[in-house]
DNA sequence: ATGTTC
């Protein structure tokens, strides 16, 4: 296990640890370790991890974990960020690559025409008031055992089982439910994406995956609904700051008391944006479904993992030595799955990895907390000043690139992240994790 | 990330 440990200090009320071998330290900006240190600030935090590929983010930064205590913390909007349960979920296909090769460009427009993608683009789907609600307050086992979208194995395949308990649409704002019904069974755009893989190399065969074998991804989150709520409730949360006498380190961790009115209320909300995700997450796994098996009938696929990178949930964790009650807000990081897995995508066009814990110890130091995948290099205006059409294009190597829009290419440039490889290795180096399955990308349909 | 800049 390596970490870096700063002693509490000055108005932090407790440690930070930041996990990293010294190589990564050195890269790690300053602007990003401030952050952690202002979130260990906040009332009531207990627990305040990086994990090695932090970068500045909104208020918490990107691979960051904040723990306050249940009874006496803090919940923080900023700290969950703009696109609540933005996530990832991998499905696996009854199919080997020799069985879908041929027909890959055919299901690429077929996904390209059945999945809306991009900015501001609506669904082709419709649901009454009644059913939103049910949907982001019950989350998959209302959309599937009711609607109809997908069958119930799925469920036991998500993080939460698709469903955080406590939603409640009585504190979402109108703005941001109009937003939402219109979206829902969309990629949206960014770094979000749906992809055709095969599973190229399998370090350990406890995972029933096989060499050879497809797989999809899906990165995709709450698109304008999420991003309203977290909009709403940082606002709120920045008039607030008087009224509980609290004097924020940066405004843009402006937080509430978990047990008051507003906290309670924008926990409600948040768990209606995650699991509008989880449920935008199997509605496009609905459509993977329908066209693979138009091309391809009788494709039996199943979902493997769903875990979400921006979230807050209730969990009990070890503060020096004794279990506690813990409010856990995740940014760009993910919670390991109870069978004690998760998965790191890499960007557009390069590999992803299933990975498990390597140290029981740093596990427990992390908060069974691991990195969400390969960052930022670049920014975004950065890369589209830096980076040329043709660097882009040979960067992507074989892998075949359908875009919804044609815009913004290279903003998602393999060449604008940080190589998967590296995160995988301080995953490793730092005793976080170490892989499992390595997927490689055949194709991949851009939002 | 996002009907694209508190």
């Amino acid at each position: 296990m390596k970490y870096y440990r700063f002693k509490q200090e000055g108005r932090m009320n407790c440690d930070v640890r930041v996990f990293a071998t010294r190589d990564l330290y050195n890269q790690i900006e300053k602007t990003a370790l401030k952050q952690l240190f202002n979130a260990a600030s906040l009332p009531g935090v207990v627990g305040v991890i990086g994990l090695p590929d932090i970068h500045q983010g909104y208020g918490l930064p990107i691979g960051g974990v904040m723990c306050s205590s249940l009874k006496k913390g803090v919940i923080s909007p900023g700290a969950v960020g703009f696109d609540i349960n933005c996530g990832v979920r991998l499905l696996v296909a009854g199919l080997r690559l020799e069985d879908i090769i041929d027909k890959l460009d055919d299901i690429m427009s077929g996904l390209k025409n059945e999945i809306p993608a991009g900015l501001g683009v609506n669904s082709t789907l419709t649901f009454t008031d009644q059913q939103f609600e049910r949907v982001v307050e019950e989350g998959l086992p209302f959309l599937i055992t009711r609607l109809g979208y997908g069958q119930t194995i799925d469920i036991a395949a998500c993080e939460e089982n698709g469903h955080l308990k406590g939603a409640d649409l009585t504190g979402v704002s109108k703005k941001a439910i109009n937003r939402g019904k219109k979206q829902l069974g969309t990629l949206g755009s960014g770094n979000h994406f749906l992809e055709i893989q095969v599973i190229d190399k399998v370090y350990n065969h406890n995972s029933g995956l096989e060499e050879g074998q497809i797989s999809i991804m899906i990165h995709t989150g709450s698109r304008g609904f999420g991003h309203q709520i977290a909009e709403d409730y940082i606002n709120i949360a920045k008039k607030r700051a008087k009224k509980y006498n609290f004097d924020f380190p940066t405004k843009n961790l402006a937080s509430f008391p978990i047990n008051s009115p507003e906290g309670e209320d924008y926990y409600r909300a948040m768990a209606c944006a995650a699991n509008f995700a989880f449920a935008n997450r199997q509605i496009l796994t609905h459509f993977v479904r329908q066209v693979i098996n138009h091309f391809i009938p009788g494709t039996f696929i199943t979902v493997y993992y769903d875990l979400a990178h921006n979230i807050c949930k209730k969990e009990i964790h070890q503060i020096n030595g004794k279990k506690k009650a813990l409010l856990v807000h995740r940014k760009g990081a993910t919670k390991l799955s109870p069978d004690g897995i998760a998965l790191v995508p890499g960007s557009m066009g390069t590999d992803s990895y299933i990975v498990r814990p390597k140290n029981q110890e740093a596990l427990k130091a992390a908060f069974e907390s691991v990195s969400h995948g390969a960052g930022r290099k670049m920014g975004r205006r950065q890369a589209r000043k830096k980076l040329s059409y043709r660097e882009h294009l040979k960067s992507l190597g074989e892998v075949r690139v359908t875009s919804a829009t044609n815009d913004n290419l290279l903003d998602e440039s393999p060449l604008a992240y940080k190589d998967i490889s590296e995160v995988i290795r301080s995953l490793k180096e730092t005793g976080l994790a170490e892989p499992v399955v390595r997927l490689k990308p055949l194709a991949v349909l851009k939002g």
